[in-house]
RNA sequence: GGGGACGUAGUUCAGUUCUGGUUAGAACGCCGGCCUGUCACGCCGGAGGUCGCGAGUUCGAGUCUCGUCGUCCCCGCCA
């Protein structure tokens, strides 16, 4: 039983490619095994529903298709049943001509009969299996999390749920189960995980959807090395046993300050070299007032080498990359292309050969390579330099895509100001707990407190995230008042937590996976929305079932809720 | 919220600028016919178009202008 992949009708003779999730066989009709199938045989068309008996049998000598492999036998019939028929489908499922994603989208089921489309989400099955079946085998139990749930103040926008039984309150969808884990711990389940389904009401890309799938888990008793080995192992055994592919353990590890200064990003991608490098103290002993300017004014001069770059890089292109640099907020982009004659560059005439020499050396640049060079304020200057380097190397087809390239990063900030909201807030979560040094300098620094925290970034991707908690009321009290939150604000958002820390919180910390991304990274597709049964366009709209969509006045006032504004919705596009 | 690319048979695209002009083409798919070893079968014939939508310029718009809708990518945003 299966679907009709392609026809072969010779006349007296047809034969039939049928497909079902597993593969291809060929089906041969011939009148001389049985005629009136052969006959009916004549009708069959491509994406029919067919059944058929009849017997297996080696192919013909010479008549193997070693493309199939199923190609050394087939299907002799005797019997041909027709299950279903179909109208010419919008797009040719055999994949001969790929269709818009929009029209795939719209049509998903006959997308997912597809071999590769349904080859991706099976692989993603396989990997939540094999996540599921190391977390059960070590000790972690899977709980379940209320989807509708309490909107919070941090983070992303949330989606609401007007309550009916309630009416003008509303449950938010959760951006993550956070909270819920922490009360799992300070009740003592220990170790909790959970594959679940986060929703965040913000713009789309290609690596985020609206409602996305986490690895989730939390445990007690630990600190930040615990979490990051189980998180490391579970990463190995899958890999190893989805992939056939090692990683190297243990993980490397990089702090934050660290991956910035070296990288310029807290996401290396670590898969190649070309690491920034500070280059202030030579160039503000030159003579070029630009660079003068910046490091007086705090600034930094920092530099990436392209190894045998110069030839790479025409005006135009580094022209490009200028402009590229102007969209980071640099002021510009200084070059030197070295040549067996020395510097080739607008900052010839104010360097001396001594600090050339020094530059050369620092950058360990040789003829033929070529010099990039920011000078703005420490942020500016890794930021732009840091997307250059992945930039390049994309150009220079540097990377290596074999490989699967994992690092991570420790340590970030605990709290950034906001600009536009004037006030400071939680880089990670306002639940994550500061590094236990910094805590003295919490209230006069708060910026300089480092947290707990720890992010997992694989090809320069990052793929997870998590932190140990606090635990302890005083400081959890301290955190929101940092934030700027009021203690009557704190107690009317938070007060459940608070009220929990009251009563026996152990240490307790956890981590994230971004699952459709692993599983999109692990598959080699592109968009997480292949990995995705179901997804959504980058409006967070669904072209099969059209939500969003209106619904009835008789709805609404059972919520008591009224629209304004665009009231007007088609029901059906065209 | 901002920037960019795209929108033409069922599908994927060409045609669109410089230079508006008779009947808008191709491939795959679809329909009919022929064919006993095909496997992207082959051969012969055929149908199929509101050029996303709306306005404007023009004697005349797929082509120029403005608006609008949709898709994708990026920035902002995503604790």
């Amino acid at each position: 039983m299966g679907w009709v992949n392609s026809r072969r009708d010779l006349g007296s003779l047809i034969f039939i490619d049928l497909r079902d999730r597993e593969g291809i066989t060929q089906i041969v009709f011939d009148p001389q095994i049985e005629k009136v199938s052969h006959e009916h045989a004549h009708i069959l068309r491509n994406e029919w529903v067919v059944a058929v008996k009849g017997t297996v049998s080696r192919r013909l000598e010479g008549q193997e298709n070693a493309s199939l492999p199923t190609g050394d036998i087939e299907v002799k019939v005797t019997e041909l049943k027709i299950l279903n028929r179909t109208e010419t489908p919008p797009f040719q499922v055999d994949g001969a001509v790929d269709a818009s994603e929009s029209l795939r989208l719209k049509y998903r089921y006959l997308e997912l009969r597809r071999p590769e489309a349904f080859n991706t989400l099976r692989n993603r099955h396989l990997i939540a299996s094999c996540i599921r079946k190391y977390l059960n085998g070590n000790g972690f139990i899977e709980v379940e999390t209320p989807f509708l749930t309490k909107s919070t103040p941090e983070g992303a926008r949330d989606y609401l749920v007007p309550s009916r039984v309630s009416k003008g309150l509303f449950y938010a969808l959760p951006q993550s189960p956070q909270l819920f884990k922490q009360l799992l711990m300070i009740a003592g389940f220990d170790r909790y995980y959970q594959i679940v389904r986060c929703f965040r009401d913000e713009d789309l890309r290609a690596d985020r959807q609206p409602e996305f799938t986490q690895v989730d888990l939390e445990m007690a008793f630990v600190d930040e090395d615990q979490v990051m080995g189980i998180f490391e192992d579970m990463m190995s055994v899958t890999f190893s046993e989805i992939l056939g592919y090692q990683i190297a353990l243990p993980i490397k590890r990089l702090e934050y300050r660290e991956a910035m200064d070296r990288f310029g990003t807290d996401r290396p991608d670590t898969r190649f070299g070309m690491e920034l490098k500070d280059i202030t103290d030579i160039a503000a002993g030159s003579d070029f007032r630009m660079f003068k300017g910046v490091v007086e004014d705090g600034g930094v001069v920092k530099a990436i080498t392209i190894k045998g770059g110069a030839p790479a890089f025409s005006r135009k292109g580094l022209d490009e990359l200028g402009e590229m640099a102007a969209g980071c907020g640099a002021k510009g982009l200084a070059w030197i292309k070295l040549t067996d004659n020395g510097w080739q560059s607008s900052l010839n005439k104010f360097f001396g050969d001594g600090d050339k020499a020094a530059v050369n050396e620092k950058l360990d640049a040789e003829p033929g390579d070529l010099i990039l060079i920011v000078a703005h304020n420490r942020k500016i200057v890794n930021e732009s330099l840091g997307v250059f380097r992945v930039e390049v190397a994309k150009r220079m087809d540097l990377i290596n895509t074999d490989g699967y390239d994992f690092v991570w990063i420790t340590r970030f900030p605990l709290l950034e100001y906001n600009e536009e909201a004037k006030r400071l807030e939680a880089v990670h979560h306002p639940f994550t707990a500061p590094v236990e040094e910094d805590l003295p300098i919490l209230e006069d620094y708060p910026e300089k407190v480092r947290a707990r925290s720890y992010d997992l970034v694989l090809n320069g991707a990052e793929i997870g995230g998590g932190s140990v908690r606090i635990h302890d009321l005083a400081i959890q009290q301290k955190m929101f008042s940092i934030l700027g939150i009021l203690p009557e604000e704190a107690q009317l958002k938070f007060g459940f937590l608070l009220e929990a820390l009251k009563y026996g919180a152990p240490p307790h910390g956890g981590m994230a996976l971004g699952f459709d991304r692993l599983v999109a990274i692990m598959t080699g597709v592109s968009s997480i929305r292949e990995v995705i049964a179901f997804p959504k366009t980058t409006s967070a709209t669904c072209p099969l079932t059209n939500a969003p969509s209106s619904v009835d006045n008789a709805q609404l006032k059972e919520l008591g809720l009224q629209l304004v504004g665009r009231e007007q919705h088609t029901l059906f596009d065209k």
